[in-house]
DNA sequence: GTAGGGTTAG
């Protein structure tokens, strides 16, 4: 629960106010003991009181309420009778609104306060200069700068400008609301400047990510002699934690290291740079700082069991989280909030299980928080349905949880659920946020449901939820990836602000096309911009490349990126070479570029290799790759399958009924084909075979009219592509069910003639398939995309735009 | 000091 502090400062001790007086306190009014010791009799004198009390509050938002209501009741008098745990006090009404504009604010309702604050006015009750900050404080939460700036005015009319606390407030609501040049303008002209005036304009510029500022002013700190509190430089280095900038990080514990001399706060200084280390990504570091703490917290333990979490050290972090126990330490709601989000991020489903079975055993209040992490966690993990009953178990429900929901269904690629579920969540008057559509639009762009995307859009305008950078994003990956490559270029075109994740999009969604030349230009563009490339950006160009044929460019892409821009390339950027040198028929080329390259080649390297080998019909060195491959990924069979191909190509059948024996005794198998098509909005997914549809009928007699009109056209089936060891004709059957054209069926009788035919497929198109599609776009004069694994089909006209190269 | 949901690739 939220502490909320009721400080007298002295200068409000006027005869007219008299201070708080406390009689009979009980939970959960219950004031620190520290504070317990300055407890003033109530029958003392007011005026010879000390003068400054502080006095720890915890009301909760109802508690607010219910004291708001008990304060109207009796008009602001005076005398006030709190009716919780027998609460007594004497408050001015001036003193009564600020207590009040303070708690709501404490409980994040800036807007109540601010509601308050404008009420106050009205009535013409007095506003003071402890009045002030509170407003300021609201005004940053809620991020009106408006208001900001007119209370400003009022404070610099009532003269509340050479206020320390007064300036301190605008300067922090000022960097709120995001207005750097105010904030400092106010920091500039203060007369008398604190400790807080100074921490708060570093953490503005912290905050605004303006660092070299930040740096600046910390010098000038010093050169001033000016020392930050603990309090300042844990709030400086928990920043840089924020945005994991290690550098910052160093100079900061540098500077603690230095500076720091109260001993009482080594473990809240500790525990922060601990957390600053880990989630920069330097455990051992962190874990140094934080085996030397004598005194560690559950923060401190918290800290560094989220961290190692967060770095794959799961069974370490078991272990740390088993010793905090057995120290009797015990975690608190942050703690398991904390290692949920972390088990999340890393994947670890058996710790997330874990961790939400301690919490139900162990009499943890379920809070929206605490569900919307474990909600999260098991989506990430990949366990929708987990997820959900997380969810539902949940009475009262917010837009994140909602939207963590959804989030869990758009990774689990359950499109009907999801916008099954965003239906519901407009049912009960929820609004949606940019969150909510990105994952929804995120959602569309991975299976390809383009008309929802749509839909989405047009639901994003209408309620003008705002578009920004990161939905943005989305939406131009969403077009793109759903083969609407002029909407994304459009969106994409009128954004005002693009990072480097956006021009990325844009790179990828023009490989994915095959428009390698516009990919290309974009990337000089995004160059002349001065966005920093990264290592996505290159493997998109590199695609692009590769899948255009664009050796001599694709070799200089590679260049340009170890030389001009520093980065190291990874097995990824090899992968794509090997792909780019192997499909021009750079066999060789493509073999020494794997045998020199600095990282450990994986299955994606050799497997380009084995597919350029398989369209350059080289079985030699199809058979070396091959070999690397299944070393690599025993259980994969999609290697064999190429390499019996490759044999039979070559004529080798000794050879194909080896593969054939060595497959069987394994007992591999091969990740199912997966085809997929939108139709009025909803998703129809079909495997091979599929017979689970429920107009599987029609489906059937529709690709029996597709076949013998593809015969008649001169379609042989191309069986090579079937490896079980079946007769021919059962071969036959085998290819003609394929996922693929089940869905082109369906997509044929479900919509209208004329109109264009997306399906979308988890792997690559075979052979098969791509012949009898070129046909079936001629012969029922559709054009038909097809989005595989790698890219962009599209069928027109009896050709397709890949150039028979994929 | 630890604190719930989002984008590019793979």
């Amino acid at each position: 629960m939220d502490q909320i502090m009721v400080t007298t400062r002295p200068h409000l001790l006027s005869s007219s106010l008299l201070p708080l007086t406390i009689q009979n306190l009980q939970q959960p009014f219950l004031p620190s003991k520290s504070k317990l010791n300055q407890t003033p009799n109530p029958n003392s004198d007011p005026s010879k009181h000390q003068p400054s009390i502080t006095y720890s509050f915890t009301p909760s938002l109802e508690q607010t309420q219910q004291i708001h209501a008990h304060m109207i009741k009796t008009q602001f008098d005076h005398t006030l009778q709190i009716p919780l745990n027998s609460l007594q006090t004497h408050m001015s009404p001036s003193a009564q609104y600020n207590f009040l504009i303070t708690s709501y604010i404490k409980n994040h309702h800036p807007k109540l306060a601010l509601k308050l604050y404008t009420q106050m006015r009205r009535m013409g009750t007095q506003v003071d200069n402890f009045t002030i900050p509170s407003v300021l404080k609201a005004c940053g939460q809620a991020s009106m700068e408006l208001l900001g700036r007119e209370t400003h005015g009022f404070a610099l009319k009532s003269g509340f400008d050479s206020d320390v606390f007064v300036c301190n407030a605008l300067i922090q609501m000022y960097s709120e609301c995001g207005s750097l040049v105010l904030a400092r303008l106010v920091f500039d002209e203060m007369i008398e400047r604190d400790v807080v005036s100074w921490s708060t304009m570093i953490n503005c510029y912290v905050r605004n990510r303006v660092f070299g500022e930040a740096l600046e002013l910390i010098r000038e700190m010093h050169c001033l002699q000016v020392k930050p509190s603990e309090v300042a430089m844990i709030s400086m280095v928990s920043l840089f934690a924020d945005i994991a900038d290690v550098k910052m990080g160093k100079a900061m514990h540098a500077y603690v290291a230095r500076n720091s001399s109260n001993e009482r706060m080594v473990v809240h200084v500790t525990t922060a740079l601990v957390d600053m280390y880990v989630k920069c990504g330097n455990l051992a570091y962190g874990r140094r700082l934080f085996d030397g703490l004598a005194q560690k917290s559950v923060v401190s333990w918290t800290a560094m069991i989220a961290g190692c979490i967060r770095c794959n050290e799961v069974e370490e972090g078991v272990k740390l989280f088993k010793r905090m126990l057995e120290e009797r330490k015990f975690p608190n709601e942050i703690t398991m909030l904390s290692l949920v989000i972390e088990s999340g991020s890393v994947g670890a489903l058996e710790l997330g299980k874990w961790l939400h079975a301690y919490v139900l055993r162990n009499g943890f209040v379920m809070s929206l928080a605490l569900a919307t992490a474990l909600v999260d966690m098991y989506g990430k993990c990949g366990e929708a349905e987990y997820a959900r009953a997380v969810f539902d178990s949940m009475e009262k429900k917010d837009v994140m949880i909602w939207s963590a929901m959804i989030s869990a269904y758009a990774r689990s690629n359950c499109t009907n659920q999801a916008s099954e579920l965003f239906a519901r969540m407009k049912d009960s008057g929820i609004r949606p946020n940019q969150v909510t559509m990105v994952s929804l639009i995120s959602l569309c762009a991975e299976v390809g449901a383009l008309d929802l995307g749509k839909w989405v859009h047009s639901y994003i305008n209408q309620q003008r939820i705002e578009v920004d950078v990161i939905l943005r994003t989305a939406l131009v990956d969403m077009y793109a990836k759903c083969g609407e490559i002029d909407a994304a270029l459009r969106l994409f075109s009128e954004a005002r602000y693009r990072d480097s994740r956006m021009w990325n999009a844009m790179i990828t969604g023009f490989s994915m096309h095959g428009c390698g030349k516009q990919a290309l230009e974009l990337f000089e563009e995004m160059q002349r911009a001065g966005v920093e490339p990264n290592d996505i950006t290159f493997i998109g160009l590199l695609h692009a490349c590769s899948h255009a044929g664009l050796v001599a460019d694709g070799k200089k892409v590679f260049e340009k990126m170890v030389l001009d821009f520093g980065l190291a390339p990874k097995v990824e950027h090899y992968g794509c070479m090997v792909d780019l040198l192997g499909r021009a028929g750079k066999l060789d080329e493509a073999h020494e570029l794997i045998k020199s390259m600095p990282v450990e080649p994986n299955p994606i390297v050799w497997g380009s290799l084995l597919a350029a080998c398989k369209i350059h019909k080289s079985p030699n060195l199809a058979e070396v790759a091959a070999r690397q491959l299944l070393e690599l990924e025993p259980q994969n069979c999609g290697y064999n399958v190429l390499m019996s191909n490759i044999y039979a190509a070559s004529n080798r059948w000794i050879d194909v009924a080896g593969v054939r024996k060595a497959m069987e005794d394994k007992g591999t198998k091969k990740e199912p084909g997966l085809s997929s098509i939108e139709v009025n909005g909803a998703v129809h997914d079909f495997m091979m075979g599929d017979k689970t549809h429920p107009q599987t009928r029609k489906i059937y007699e529709m690709l029996a009219e597709m076949i013998k009109k593809l015969k008649e056209a001169g379609y042989t089936p191309n069986t090579s592509v079937v490896l079980q060891n079946i007769d021919e004709e059962e071969k036959e059957t085998a290819v003609n069910y394929h996922s693929e054209k089940l869905a082109m069926a369906f997509g044929l009788i479900s919509t209208a003639a004329g109109t264009p035919i997306r399906i979308v497929k988890n792997l690559r198109v075979c052979d098969d398939c791509h012949t009898a599609t070129k046909l079936l776009s001629k012969i029922y004069g559709r054009v038909m995309t097809v989005r595989d694994r790698n890219r962009f089909h599209h069928f027109i006209e009896g050709s397709c735009s890949c150039g028979d190269y994929w």
